[in-house]
RNA sequence: GCUCGGGUGGCGAAACCGGUAGACGCGAGGGACUUAAAAUCCCUUGGGCCAAAGCCCAUGCGGGUUCGAUCCCCGCCCCGAGCACCA
């Protein structure tokens, strides 16, 4: 067997040089427009999208190139099939990165942005994708952040738009706000100086008004599993009550409302909380607590947003005030506590620390009353608690007076209605998601499109005065003033207003990225058209996009708003669909060294030096094979060896094939049939994204080609060629001419396979004994139980196993055959 | 703490519906070719026992269901990601 495989040798592969082959077809592509889409004409459209991504100075890096290779492949392969896939790809430029990273080597955002999408265009079109350029965007630019603003307002107009007192993070060092993920443990990730919260007025969408419409919606979506689970949990939709404890004071009557998902234990409610926010704090204090109430607001004031919600240790100071539990009459103490939130359901709770943890600590630590009116089933009702009994499932309610005996579900449904009886509650339902706040003070960004004025307020510009267009500042550093950079430009925010004339103001915020990002899909196919926004008839062409492939970093964010905006759109009369991607896949991470890669640890990968050595093809495929695409993987050099041997070995077989007199034939038997069986599990795998057992796949077809002394026939290749294509687009083009075909491979459609052809006559059927198994039998495929039980009786090495006579057989026709004794 | 992933050879992994555990690849060992090396090609490669035929053990740990469990159920341990005082 030595001299086995002669007849492919590496004498062949000599011809084989990546770079030059690549490069060839790169730009053969350019100049045929092979990418490129008739966004108007294609009869049978498939909209196969990517996560933009953002444009780093470091450039491209292999787990952006992993993502974008995952899409490639499904796109080239729907292209296969016969589709017109659109694959549009833009750069979303905007945003306090890009921003920080200009500050931090001295230099204008304007001007760095286009030099690094300039490499990342070069990097892309290197590594062979489908990107049909001729319709790329960029968020920075004003024909793209024109239409940013449209939608903000659109939002505007529908009333979903509006403006709030909110806190935000304030470095009072570095005198700037902080994104969150700028605030280190609480400090500034600059200076390291303590952050604090500051009131802003600032711009919010009513994202939580489609809180129900974003659940329910999800069922119907064909989404990874797990970032579905994402969005349920950040929209955290709970069912409760709302109960209000009335409160006299100075003769005057008020009522604290609270929300609670435990109405059942409100007989255990012994004190409530507010959060330090809430406005009735004022008029609740006592003349003997005040100074007491406002130390511990000033406190809880000056705590960042992080910070506050980090701690655990439960601290809080007594109104002087009570209010009376309507279940039992009783007057209970008024506290006020940051372990209690403003934003969540009304900013106050009844405090119930006989089953609620956090309660039960507080209560703790403060000495208050800890009723039972939870018990475990047989539990003694008087037995004392030492820690918070939450356990509802199989809990009795006692204590409670009528309700006593009953199920926590049951005392549920009850005591709302007897609440609600009284005036002193409802059932209502709450969600964890808040309004979507879209102002930054800051500069990378596109405008917020309003003019304040002294006698008209706030107004929108007008539409037709689309874009506001960011001016070119020098001095865009956030500084001592404590205000937007923009809010340093005289010349460019003094305005008249659009309604009255009078001089105005606009507005010096700008948007968040997440806005940019919000709508960009809609763009795509309508880029190059100054009009509007997006064209009507292409939109629903190719919307909602068809295949939508992205990172799970943001499953919550960036998915979330989209799905807003388009619900937006789409009950404005706009869209035609309230849901924009049908199907979307979350692919995993590319990790290096067992770690993350990030700058800090200086393990980033950028691909250009590997596809230089190896070729793109071999990256590409290489990429795909180190693991399954939606879990990601480990970036190891050595492994790329023997993705290259395999692209060598396809050169060399196919050339041998193409050059050979005699290698019309139709091939071998065996040859054939395993080559069916490749077409079609490559054909399986490549929709779910298994990519690398379909790589595996073809690995084994060309094992099987190799064996033996012998001339591949054309017939055994050519179809191969096409299963690559892909994967290693370029070797696929190149080979498919070299076999003088003409025009492009992803023209020449995908491979049938013959399904007789792929099952094989003959199977091994597994026989065991007991469920262990002892050996295997070739037989016919159809073979029947009494024929199978013979024939593994005939064999000794078999039967010596059965042991007297079998009490029970088990055939699985085709695959087994389980013989108890 | 909660939610979602995951734990299989020296390593990356496969096993799609409960039916041969380890496909495919890397690495390693041996061999062919070569003056030599690289490249290429061939063979071996989970662990143990044995001269061999063969047998036993093995999918994080402990139980269970089943003729049969990497896969299903119960109870743990560990790793990764996200959320985190949400009442």
């Amino acid at each position: 067997m030595n001299e086995a495989g002669n007849s492919i040798r590496n004498e062949e592969t000599a011809g084989y040089d990546p770079a030059s082959v690549e490069l060839k077809w790169q730009q053969s592509w350019s100049e045929r427009r092979t990418n490129e889409t008739d966004v108007a004409q294609a009869p049978d459209p498939f909209y196969a999208l990517m996560m933009f991504p953002y444009p780093s100075a470091e450039g491209l890096h292999v787990g952006n190139l992993f993502a974008f290779v995952g899409n490639d492949i499904y796109g080239r392969f729907q292209r296969l099939q016969g589709h017109n896939v659109f694959e549009p790809l833009g750069y979303d430029a905007f945003g306090i990165h890009s921003e920080n990273y200009a500050l931090k080597i001295g230099r204008h955002p304007m001007d760095l942005i286009p030099q690094n999408i300039a490499n990342f265009r070069r990097q892309l079109e290197r590594a062979g994708l489908m990107v049909d350029w001729s319709k790329t965007l960029s968020t920075t630019d004003p024909e793209y952040y024109k239409w940013t603003q449209w939608v903000f307002l659109q939002l505007l107009k529908q009333g979903l738009a509006y403006k709030k007192q909110a806190a935000v993070n304030w470095c009072p060092s570095c005198k700037t706000v902080l994104a969150n993920e700028q605030v280190i443990g609480g400090a500034c990730e600059r200076c390291d100086t303590p952050v604090e919260q500051r009131f802003l007025s600032q711009w919010f969408f009513r994202i939580s008004d489609y809180a129900q419409r974003l659940l329910t919606n999800l069922d119907k979506l064909d989404w990874s599993e797990s970032t579905k689970t994402a969005q349920r949990n950040w929209i955290g939709r709970s069912e409760g009550a709302e109960i209000s404890f009335p409160v006299k004071r100075n003769g005057e009557e008020m009522a604290i409302r609270v929300f609670t998902t435990r109405p059942d234990t409100v007989f255990g409610a012994t004190y409530l909380v507010l959060a330090p926010e809430h406005p009735l704090v004022g008029s609740l204090t006592g003349a003997l607590h005040k100074s007491a109430i406002e130390q511990y607001l000033a406190r809880s004031a000056k705590q960042d947003v992080v910070t506050r919600k980090s701690n655990t240790d439960k601290t809080g100071v007594f109104t002087g005030s009570y209010a009376t539990n309507p279940a039992t009459g009783e007057e209970i103490p008024i506290w006020i506590s940051d372990y209690v939130l403003m934003e969540y359901g009304t900013g106050a709770i009844m405090a119930v620390p006989g089953h609620d943890e956090r309660d039960f600590e507080f209560a703790t630590v403060f000495g208050l009353p800890i009723v039972r009116v939870v018990c475990a089933q047989g539990e003694e009702p008087s037995a004392p608690l030492t820690e918070a009994f939450t356990e509802n499932e199989r809990g009795i309610i006692v204590n409670s007076g009528k309700f006593d005996g009953m199920t926590v579900a049951t005392a549920k449904r009850e005591i709302v209605s007897m609440l609600e009886r009284k005036g002193a509650g409802r059932a209502v339902v709450n969600y964890r998601l808040h309004d979507w706040c879209i102002s930054r003070q800051r500069y990378w960004g596109p405008p917020i499109p309003i003019i304040y004025c002294d006698d008209c307020g706030a107004v929108p510009v007008s539409e037709k005065d689309l874009p506001v267009v960011l001016p070119h500042v020098e001095d865009f550093k956030p500084d001592d003033s404590g205000v937007s950079p923009l809010a340093r430009h005289e010349d460019w925010y003094r305005v008249a207003c659009p309604k009255c004339g009078k001089m105005g103001r606009r507005e010096t915020d700008v948007s968040d990225t997440f806005l940019d990002s919000a709508w960009y899909f809609l763009r795509y196919p309508s880029v190059g058209i100054d009009e509007v926004p997006f064209d009507s008839a292409l939109t629903q062409k190719w919307l909602p996009v068809n295949s939508y492939i992205g990172g799970n970093e943001h499953a919550v964010l960036h998915l979330l708003y989209s799905r807003f905006v388009t619900m937006v759109l789409h009950d404005m009369g706009i869209l035609g669909f309230e849901e924009p991607f049908t199907r979307f896949r979350a692919h995993g991470l590319i990790i290096r060294n067992g770690a993350k890669m990030s700058k800090s640890r200086g393990n980033v990968v950028i691909p250009d030096q590997y596809i230089e050595k190896w070729g793109a093809d071999a990256v590409r495929t290489y990429l795909m094979f180190l693991g399954p695409f939606e879990e990601g993987g480990d970036f190891r050099d050595a492994s790329i060896s023997g993705v290259k041997r395999f692209l060598d070995r396809l050169w060399a077989s196919v050339m041998v094939a193409s050059e050979s007199e005699d290698a019309n034939g139709t091939g071998d038997h065996d040859v054939m049939r395993k080559l069916h069986q490749t077409i079609r599990k490559v054909g399986d795998d490549i929709p779910r994204l298994s990519y690398n057992t379909a790589v595996a796949a073809m690995m084994e077809y060309m094992n099987a080609l190799r064996r033996g002394e012998r001339t591949p026939a054309r017939a055994e290749v050519e179809p191969l060629v096409q299963l690559v294509a892909p994967f290693a687009p370029h070797i696929a083009e190149e080979l498919w001419e070299k076999l003088g075909k003409e025009g492009s491979v992803f023209d020449a459609g995908w491979p049938a396979f013959d399904s007789a052809l792929a099952s094989d006559e003959k199977i091994e059927l597994v026989v065991q004994v007991n469920g262990k198994t002892r050996g295997k039998l070739s037989v016919p495929r159809d073979i029947t139980q009494d024929d199978a039980v013979a024939a593994a009786m005939k064999e000794q090495t078999l039967s010596k196993f059965v042991i007297g006579a079998p009490r029970k057989i088990v055939f699985v026709p085709g695959r087994l055959l389980n013989i108890v004794v």
